[in-house]
DNA sequence: CGTGTAAGGAATTCTGACACG
DNA sequence: CGTGTAAGGAATTCTGACACG
């Protein structure tokens, strides 16, 4: 449904909410962002928005790195994932 | 499907972010709320959460305020409709 | 009635840095 | 490496009030 993915890609909610809903610290949710796991968009006065989807990323993240996993192996997942689908777009075309 | 429920119903938005999306002012959006027309969440320290459902809401309100009709009209209306949706649950049991 | 605004305080957010390890 | 924290400034939010009509 469009409008589910609206609600869930929307960037809305600022930093407290987001610490709120995954207890995460304010640093740590920072840090992910300067190690490239998750990306925030930004008023123009400079305050992050974050998404019901990043709150899940975060979440996810979140568990990785208690697992053990480093914020590098992430990313490099992350890009993995992307250069597939985009591979596969390619093939598609 | 239960989590497009929580997406749409979930208290998130801060009062900046309600404001870009439906282009109202925090006093139109503050004065609604002291004429019963909308509910947002308090966080413990007193700042207001709105859900995308609350957005909708305003928007409708909105519309029906520039269309001339009175918040209080808008409040009965309200009343009525939860009234029968109450009378209908009763008869169901 | 519905909305604008200035006022003053409180809570939030941001960045860059020092710290530990 | 990943996170805590204190620092200082900027942006946000809140309430109660005066204003217009």
């Amino acid at each position: 449904m469009k409008n589910n993915y609206l609600y869930r890609e929307k960037k809305i909610m600022t930093m407290k909410t987001v610490t709120e809903m995954t207890g995460l610290s304010e640093r740590q949710i920072r840090y992910y962002e300067t190690q490239k796991l998750i990306f925030p968009e930004r008023t123009c006065s400079g305050t992050r928005r974050y998404s019901f989807s990043d709150i899940e990323r975060l979440m996810d993240i979140a568990e990785k790195i208690e697992d053990g996993v480093l914020t590098r192996e992430i990313r490099d997942d992350l890009y993995k994932r992307r250069k597939k689908v985009l591979i596969q777009e390619t093939k598609r075309l």
